[in-house]
RNA sequence: UGGGGAGUGGCCAAGUGGUAAGGCACUGGCCUUUGGAGCCAGGUACCGAAGGUUCGAAUCCUUCCUCCCCAGCCA
């Protein structure tokens, strides 16, 4: 079980265009064969699985080429961040099975130096303390079609920069009263160039600077700059920040300092679920899921909590490929890397979900026999247990039908199916309450199949799991199905919502040996699924999460028969 | 619309002038004490479109179409 965070198990990770470039880098001699890259996340959020590509891709990068990734947080907006992140997010990482050494980088680390070199391009007379308000800033920068037009404060000597950005600095200023500029280009086709904020003014204290500083340094213009100093060679990010490289190389070339190789990557979507903070902070915040860590979000912890392992993850990053067009990947392909990993690894155990009872009737009264279960029929040193069979048993309501379809090959009147690694059975009759419900189903058993083989070679068509009632233990098992209805949410996705994304089966029966789990192991229950064991569980009441259902044949069939 | 990107089977994605890998999904079959797993097989992909160059083009040229990103003192 601990393999999961083996790295190099079995992992077939095709190359890629980022990957083509370095190596491209690396035959020229342009960074001298040295390959650094970093992940820097914002601690405005949890994790999610879309982030998992981008660690993925940087971490996997620095170790293909024998380089180093660095952690790096993005933390320019004390606004919006949090220390809660910080710690969400290092925890998300290595538990996904990167390793960064022994040092956490920090935007915030540079903010000195980011503070001198601003007063270096206003020396070089190509930044500006700007006073017009964010509306005007806005009204000023033109259109997608038209120019932009100068700020009038836009030629201030470089002295009287000099001194209004050391007032921005001392907090003579309020929030919003000014600004500095980078002196580009107002009327460039790429709006990024039109003259960009470089400092905005934010009392507001810094989850790691305090109140050290009033005015903090835009992304655009902490980014780039953080990467030099860490001697990136490869600054990794997604698509949105194309129009943004030749701003990040117009500070470098104006600084002076070592230039990144920029690459811009498309970010993994999946179907079924949306990949955007802010909405799934909207999901959190207005009590649509339970939390971060809802069984039913991407985001790592949520995941995590629902028993996808690290594996499954870095399986879907390594297999759905680095490119530069924006796709959209079926869960699906989740839904095989997981089950795939689980099939390998995951203890098997009898649980039922929805019982109803079954009672052997020419089953000895009093008598309790042990049956002998394998572990993980994948696995061989995982081993057997016992378990208790008895004359009054439980099996899945779906298990028997009275007057069942073509092609249901289970329990029904008449018919014989083995209960697994114990006894052929046949049944008799029902017997049904006041309302018609079936409360008992009756049957006989060959005692000459003990362990679910008949002397005589006669076969069945199924194979049922089943618990002894007198020693089954009860649980909560907890359902979970995709939280949107639509493949791709949008803007909307409140209203795609899926009302059904979690079920609460209160009452379920588990057998003996699961009373023993613990958090972060999973198991398949046979037939069922996928499950691990939730941190709401308490001594006396276990409470199991459903990861995935096993694929389902028979459901298929079903829906084609409707 | 100005600028920046992308278009290869249902979904990802190789391929970089020599006649379309692979994975997921799907469909058959085999096997099976999980209708799980495993194994085998399958889909005429006219490579966004139209022209052109070439003995030969998904790959080169031209034009066109569609989709995504940018007008935060967010990242």
């Amino acid at each position: 079980m601990n393999a999961q965070n083996n790295l190099t198990e079995n992992e077939t990770r095709p190359s890629n265009f980022v990957w083509d470039i370095v190596d491209e880098h690396n035959a020229s001699g342009r960074f001298g064969g040295q390959v650094i890259t970093r992940f820097p996340p914002e601690p405005n959020g949890y994790l999610h699985i879309g982030h998992s590509k981008a660690i993925s891709l940087n971490f996997e990068t620095a170790r293909r080429y024998g380089g180093k990734c660095n952690l790096r947080f993005d933390d320019t907006n004390p606004a919006k961040e949090e220390q809660e992140y910080i710690d969400g997010i290092i925890e998300d990482i290595r538990w996904l099975g990167f390793d960064w050494g022994d040092k956490i980088y920090y935007a915030s680390d540079y903010f000195r130096q980011l503070y001198e070199w601003a007063v270096q391009l206003i020396k070089q007379g190509v930044a500006y303390v700007d006073h017009l308000s964010a509306d005007e800033i806005r009204e000023y920068r033109g259109t997608l079609t038209e120019p932009g037009k100068n700020s009038p404060y836009r030629d201030r000597s470089v002295e009287e920069n000099l001194a209004l950005f050391e007032k921005m600095k001392s907090g003579d200023f309020k929030d919003g009263e000014c600004v500095l500029r980078a002196k580009i280009d107002m009327a460039s086709p790429n709006i990024n160039l039109r003259d960009p904020v470089l400092y905005r003014i934010l009392h507001e204290a810094h989850p790691r600077t305090g109140n050290q500083w009033c005015i903090y340094p835009m992304y655009d213009w902490a980014h780039g700059q953080s990467d030099s100093i860490e001697g990136v060679t490869h600054s990794i990010c997604t698509l949105e920040f194309e129009a943004h490289r030749p701003l990040y190389d117009w500070f470098l070339d104006q600084l002076g300092i070592h230039h990144p190789q920029q690459i811009e990557f498309a970010r993994l979507n999946l179907t079924y679920t949306v990949m955007s903070k802010r909405m799934l902070k909207q999901l959190v915040d207005e009590g649509h899921v339970g939390g971060w860590n809802d069984p039913r979000m991407p985001t790592l912890s949520g995941l995590r909590r629902r028993g996808y392992t690290p594996k499954a993850i870095r399986d879907l990053c390594d297999r759905t490929g680095v490119a530069k067009s924006n796709g959209v990947v079926e869960i699906e392909h989740l839904e095989h890397t997981i089950r795939q990993d689980l099939n390998r690894h995951a203890l098997r155990r009898m649980a039922v979900l929805d019982p109803i009872k079954v009672v052997i009737v020419n089953y000895p009264k009093g008598l309790v026999e042990e049956v002998e279960m394998i572990n993980n029929p994948e696995d061989e040193s995982a081993g057997t247990r016992k378990a208790p069979f008895s004359r009054e048993l439980y099996i899945e309501r779906e298990d028997f039908m009275e007057d069942p379809p073509r092609k249901f090959f289970r329990l029904s009147p008449g018919s014989e199916v083995r209960l697994r690694y114990a006894y052929f059975i046949i049944c008799t009759g029902v017997i049904k309450d006041a309302d018609g419900k079936i409360v008992e189903v009756h049957c006989t058993y060959d005692p000459e199949t003990r362990g679910g083989n008949a002397p005589d070679g006669r076969k069945v068509k199924a194979t049922l799991h089943w618990l002894s009632a007198p020693h089954a233990r009860t649980a909560e098992v907890r359902l979970y199905d995709r939280l949107f209805v639509e493949p791709e949410p949008g803007k909307d996705f409140l209203n795609a919502l899926n009302p059904d994304s979690l079920t609460v089966l209160g009452h379920c029966y588990i057998e003996p040996a699961l009373i023993d789990a613990g958090l972060g192991e999973h198991y398949q229950f046979e037939r069922i699924g996928y499950f691990c064991l939730d941190p709401d569980s308490t001594d006396g009441k276990p409470i199991f999460n459903r990861t995935v259902t096993l694929r389902d044949t028979w459901a298929k069939i079903q829906q084609k028969q409707a």
